[in-house]
DNA sequence: AACATTTGACCGAC
DNA sequence: GTCGGTCAAATGTT
């Protein structure tokens, strides 16, 4: 699931970036074009993953319903991930990454065909390369306090820079971060900076990333992944979706989740919904922005690294605002092509009396 | 007050 | 000894 919450988190980037350029480019269509084939693909390739956890196929008319749980998906094992494997395989997600997906090279920057994951003549690899341990785990266990070197599987993603606004900013990927170190890096221009999961306190998440601006292209940072979001799957109430009202009357600026107005959601409750109901999922960005105006959902994307939470949970579809939605638009409009896709993308949630 | 960030020091791997 | 990762006190922000 991690690749598909950085799809789609880089999906809610890449949309965020075009609207910023929609004032200066509103009038190159393709270029337009271009940047929403990148949302699109990045959609794309989430949808394709999560349908291998069994998402149905046929997708118009139900958006909603991507994500809908199997009953019994639940696992035995673990007893709170809600899929029963882990279907993608690196080799795989290289793969449905790299299914055609053709865009003019000439019209996308080089930035966002990197973030995308789009292959264009001359570039190579996809968007992540995750790599096995470099080293094999220690078999001494450090000594409580200061363990290093994690073992396990890290997963680097190139991530371009915010193109508006502070670009020094690390670029956000949907969870919530606090940084705990920075670090001159021998040979690196740029320094690295060390995040932690912001719910490692309260839920013992182990998730952490680097950070690193590339010494060649300081537009574009390394990000490396190591750990996984326990908090995601934690049997204690975690879930917190910001409350619709309070979102709707103030745009919230991003603030930790933790700490603003929320509605608490056990993940226990999700389950029992999901298998005896298999109630409507929807990747919850904790964008109760969505429907907003453009301001509130620049503002949101403009925001820091780890402002906008991105929790798959259950809502209700009168008052959660999938980000499927924003897919859906896109899927169905036919086509990307001029500003269909665009009239389609807003429109569509103007109709929603929001 | 409760967060987050900064930054020098510490620690383990090499 | 060097380097990268982490800790934790000091400081800043909300």
């Amino acid at each position: 699931m991690e690749e598909v919450r950085s799809q789609i988190g880089e999906a809610f980037r890449l949309a965020g970036e075009l609207m910023d350029e929609l004032p200066t480019a509103q009038n190159d269509p393709a270029y337009l074009a271009a940047r929403c084939h990148g949302v699109v693909h990045a959609y794309s390739t989430a949808i394709r993953i999560l349908q291998r956890y069994g998402a149905p196929q046929q997708l118009a008319g139900e958006p909603l319903d991507l994500l809908r749980l199997r009953s019994g998906s639940g696992t035995e094992e673990s007893g709170v991930s809600r899929f029963p494997v882990e279907p993608t395989t690196p080799a795989h997600l290289r793969r449905l990454q790299e299914e055609p997906f053709h865009v003019p090279a000439d019209v996308f920057g080089r930035h966002a065909v990197r973030a995308a994951g789009m292959d264009v003549a001359g570039a190579s690899g996809g968007l992540l390369r995750r790599l096995a341990s470099s080293r094999s785990p220690s078999p001494v266990q450090p000594r409580q306090g200061r363990r290093r070197r994690e073992s396990g599987q890290r997963q680097t993603v190139m991530v371009p820079a915010q193109r508006t606004g502070n670009t020094e900013l690390p670029p956000d990927d949907g969870y919530t971060w606090r940084k705990y170190g920075q670090k001159d890096i021998l040979g690196s221009r740029y320094p690295r900076s060390y995040y932690r999961c912001t719910h490692k306190n309260y839920y013992g998440c182990d998730a952490k990333k680097k950070v690193q601006r590339l010494d060649d292209d300081p537009f574009t940072y390394e990000v490396t992944y190591c750990g996984d979001h326990s908090c995601l799957t934690s049997t204690t109430p975690l879930f917190t979706l910001p409350d619709a009202s309070a979102a709707a009357a103030t745009t919230n600026s991003p603030t930790n989740v933790a700490t603003g107005s929320a509605i608490a959601v056990a993940p226990e409750d999700l389950l029992d919904h999901a298998q005896s109901t298999a109630l409507s999922t929807s990747i919850h960005l904790g964008m109760s922005w969505m429907p907003a105006s453009f301001q509130s959902i620049q503002a949101a994307m403009g925001a820091s690294a780890g402002s906008i939470p991105m929790d798959v949970s259950t809502a209700g579809k009168d008052t959660d605002y999938p980000a499927l939605d924003l897919a859906d638009v896109m899927f169905n409009s036919g086509s990307c092509s001029g500003g269909s896709s665009m009239e389609g993308l807003f429109s569509s949630h103007d109709r929603r009396d929001f």
